[in-house]
DNA sequence: TAGATTGTTAATCGATTAACAATC
DNA sequence: TAGATTGTTAATCGATTAACAATC
């Protein structure tokens, strides 16, 4: 765990799925695993896993191949899924919902303290461990109770006043489903935007794709 | 809109942004406007913009820049978002539930045509346009309706079984948000893979990274 | 020791950026 | 015509892959 010197977007972007194949294999109580093999098994080249790996210092042995639960745990340690952002839910609609539903924060590296609608009448709610409140108690909340991150599910109109009252608070840190561009106005934020329309959209120029190769 | 010649995925990917800047600045009612422009909204290089418009052929006009609403209506063809492809959710859960809701999917190419959930409870009831369906009704109305693509909002342990069956169906092209890996069993499909979780490690990651810099 | 597999350097490939001639 | 801005070629940069010596 040394080397550093920042490792570029490209391979920390990998880092997620290389955690994900190696818990399944950790499960599966698999004690060992080469760079050919793992390569194998993700579609990927031996090569790139290997560099990969050793952007962080050499977690393999040569001649065995790499132990999988300790590969794992450098990973994990790596993005960090140790930590305990706190982090606020900011828009409770269906989708906010099944977001907070369906993650379990904690073994993401955050816990979710807080959600916040403007909708009265979902005011109150509990949702998994938290209770739904009222959009306008923001500011109180975010004074009493440290704030890492915003996971922001509203639209995009109600973006641009929410941001701003974020940033006032102190809350440089988004997940962002909304089309707001939060970057460009506010450029000493960390931004995760997750675009789903922009994945359908792709997903539809890719069906024409594979239909014309038939 | 000729000079084909398979474009690269990189600036595939970045067509649905360059269609929603677009979009926006026609809303706006602006007419025109230039690569360097444009980069300046967007936060690219002019030149990646002129590049990316070029694979296509020249939309623009020397001197002048590009028709806003011109470009707008070419990049929507060549995403191909005119077309209405046939797609089921499998899954009505939170998520799938949200998905249904959140996404004007006419605007993106796609028109759902039906849901599916093992839940007996959920059978039933409507969702926008589309009543769920007993998963048990799959087979029966995937040979009464073609159907192009099927939006995966199962958990991984349903969806080896699940894609099984779908496959054997004939469908090929999947909006997958969940971890199965489809394409390394079936390589003959198109998969769009949305992990949410992999985006929050990514942020995770980050946060530390902002921490650490200042 | 022999075999296997890493860590790492070098080669290749592709994507991005810069530059500028063409042209509206 | 002069100014602006594209379309396109060439240069640069970064990421991926190949190769192999180091070493377990």
């Amino acid at each position: 765990m040394s080397k550093n010197d920042s490792i570029s977007m490209s391979v920390i972007r990998r880092l997620p799925r290389y955690y994900r194949f190696l818990s399944e294999l950790d499960e599966q109580k698999v004690e060992r695993i080469s760079s050919t093999k793992l390569a194998q098994i993700m579609n990927v080249t031996a090569s790139q896993v290997r560099q990969d790996f050793n952007c962080f210092g050499g977690f393999g042995q040569q001649g065995y191949g790499y132990s999988v639960s300790q590969l794992r745990r450098e990973i994990q340690n790596i993005l960090g899924l140790n930590n305990n952002y706190k982090a606020i839910l900011v828009g409770v609609g269906n989708f906010g919902t099944a977001i907070a539903k369906h993650l379990d924060f904690h073994k993401l590296g955050f816990s979710l303290i807080g959600g916040f609608e403007t909708d009265r009448s979902k005011v109150g709610e509990s949702l998994g461990s938290i209770t739904v409140r009222d959009e306008a108690e923001l500011e109180s909340f975010c004074r009493e109770n440290h704030v890492d991150a915003a996971f922001l599910c509203i639209p995009k109109q109600n973006a641009e006043n929410m941001l701003e009252r974020l940033y006032q608070l102190g809350i440089r840190c988004f997940w962002n489903f909304s089309h707001y561009d939060i970057t460009s106005k506010y450029s000493d934020t960390v931004v995760e935007n997750v675009h789903l329309s922009d994945t359908l959209m792709t997903l539809c120029y890719r069906i024409r794709q594979h239909e014309e190769d038939e």
